[in-house]
DNA sequence: TATGAATGAGCATTCATTCAT
DNA sequence: TATGAATGAATGCTCATTCAT
């Protein structure tokens, strides 16, 4: 949609600086965000002489967009594909989603509050980018509700809102694990916000018989 | 927890200088963000000398302080007095409290973004006092819900998490309404919001019978 | 027509702001020119902190503005005043500017040199400003040859060329003074010039008996 | 008297270069200037690498030179070669130098403005070099004055200074042509030039019986 | 209490020029 | 001969903050 014009012309040696770039920068807006962050520290983080890293971006707002589009990019594995038949019980979809990106999020939970806290710093044209890939998560998870509701395993009414009361519930951890972190193992964590999201949707209640994801034991710190 | 030393004696003159800085920090980092507005831009708007605003605060970090502080106390009368004695239904003071900041928030989504997306320039002790303030509405929520629990209207299993969940998805507009602001009227959005909500918490079905807690008609867009 | 904006109220100060300002870089674009001069140049040479400087003006180019506007403003004095009656006689007139602007001419001629070689960097605006300062000067000449021409002191069949050559002519001295200055003293070199620009309008010849504006003998070098 | 070194060795190669690096200089210093324009930009318009185009000048500056020195040969044909002898009418052959110039100058307008515009650019030895060029012009302007003054066709008594200006004055088209461009036609504007140069080197009034030398009807804005 | 003047440190960006191949 | 990669040193401009009164 956006793309970032360098000067240089090898697409190869492009691509390999702008991961440089990312890198740098992933670190250094996680770590101080994106005004604090000068490009000289980039310049610095990244390896590349100051004046030369402008002949692989035009602003440092481009660097703000790469931030953008590549961290997003690491949604995309975990949701399934457009493109595929849609053969899965949903709810197992569903949770595989939950499970996923949680556990993504969590890796790179300072790159995503990032990512949250500085998207008001993106220009117009590069947040249209941007909010039009995540639109397409949540139309994906829409379409996996909508067909839970169609074989009967939602109850949802709102399979839209519900899409995006999860998608944003899947960022929790980044923003608000200052205060439930040091209560929680990660998968009690998961298996907490899954059941919750799952009761949202009024899922069938195999939900009792739990099975966190990834088969570790729910550890909880209440009774 | 976290005073902001004015040079100026006088209380009651710090306070209206306090309000009047606020007022203007409210305005404008709704609408340009921290780090974009300058003091300059401060001074102007609150009609306070640039100079003499230095007798009020210290630094313009304060003034971030002073708007989350501030901002943060909107929150207060949406939720039940915490002195008070628990009479009330869980089920209705849930929904009462859903209702009424979503309202408030509603009211106030652009300063409510501004909130979320700036608090990382916070300085540490002003970010421990802010969180702890929030810290106490989410126990509010838990002890509600500990009560609904025990009193068999709410099945959750984990009340903590689920105020977690459930204070962090009341901002669910600001930061996405971008999504799903043209397809709702904000009582359809109320409505689909708190209905996730209680299934969520494992509500009795009393859900079916819904009545928006406005009164008005909810008109969705699917059929 | 075009006035620089400062941001400083009190206009004394801003008049004497600006004189500095004028000052410094009167100097400092005769030396260098323009874009060889920095703004940490002016701010040095005007004693004005850099930064503090900036409330005086809005941008580098502003301050290339008020050299060309000030400097012009020297012309003002060596031109008769539009206002006036016509009284005098056209070629002592002409003879007079001829004298007066050549002087002023002279003191200033390198300002005058980085005035004629910095104009392509003056903004449009700006540019148009000075433009129609430098016209009403040329009116002024048409006007007074217009007159020669009825009363019969001059022969010339275009005065509005006539008055657009003689203006322009003033100006060889910062021009193309290296090629002259040496075989010439100051008094040769009006007289020279004079004779030449009186031929030129078809004066007639009381040239011959001709008395120096300042009434200084002429040297020549030649026999 | 100055010469550009090039690290290649090819004579003509170099020969072909410098044409190509001034082309492209000439463009561009008439459009943007010296100062704005860029290597890169003269890179990109003479179809020279960057880093090869120093092997054929040593520094930017050289390029100005470059741009001066062969812009400045354009004067050449306009002028009588010094070589030949005097055989012609000293009137006719500076109507003839004035009418070549006017049209060269007219052409290129744009190049000699930047040519003038720019000349404090140049390093002093650079500078030392136009101008002996630019003197010889003078110097030959000079000695047709002299001969006609001894042949009784002009009166001057300054033919040194006369040269001077003629030579200045030969280029108001570009310096000065905002003023005037749009109420003469081209050969209306050299007549009336050269009608003031005639006039201000004392011809005999064979200039009233005047022929514009391109052979086209005067138009004049006067009656 | 209140204000206008003043400052130092910093920041994104540019550009002539050189290096390595 | 020819080229793409790389660099150091600026430069215009901004801003939080302090001084002097």
């Amino acid at each position: 949609m956006k793309t970032i014009v360098a000067q240089v012309e090898n697409p190869e040696l492009v691509e390999k600086r702008h991961t440089q770039i990312f890198q740098a920068a992933v670190k250094l807006f996680a770590r101080k965000g994106y005004h604090q962050t000068t490009m000289r520290d980039i310049a610095a983080a990244s390896g590349i002489n100051l004046s030369y890293l402008y002949r692989y971006i035009s602003t440092k707002n481009d660097i703000l967009y790469l931030f953008y589009e590549r961290l997003h990019t690491l949604f995309h594995p975990c949701y399934p594909d457009p493109e595929a038949p849609d053969g899965e019980d949903p709810v197992r979809q569903v949770r595989r989603i939950i499970a996923r990106v949680l556990e993504m999020v969590h890796e790179y939970r300072e790159e995503f509050l990032a990512m949250y806290t500085e998207s008001r710093h993106l220009e117009p044209d590069s947040l249209r980018a941007v909010l039009s890939k995540e639109s397409a998560l949540i139309q994906s998870l829409d379409h996996i509700i909508r067909r839970g509701r169609e074989t009967g395993c939602f109850q949802t009414q709102d399979p839209f809102m519900a899409a995006n009361i999860i998608q944003y519930l899947l960022l929790i951890e980044p923003l608000r694990g200052w205060n439930f972190r040091k209560r929680y193992d990660f998968s009690a964590f998961v298996d907490s916000v899954t059941r919750f999201i799952l009761r949202g949707l009024g899922a069938r209640e195999e939900t009792n018989t739990f099975a966190s994801p990834n088969g570790s034991k729910t550890k909880r710190d209440e009774a």
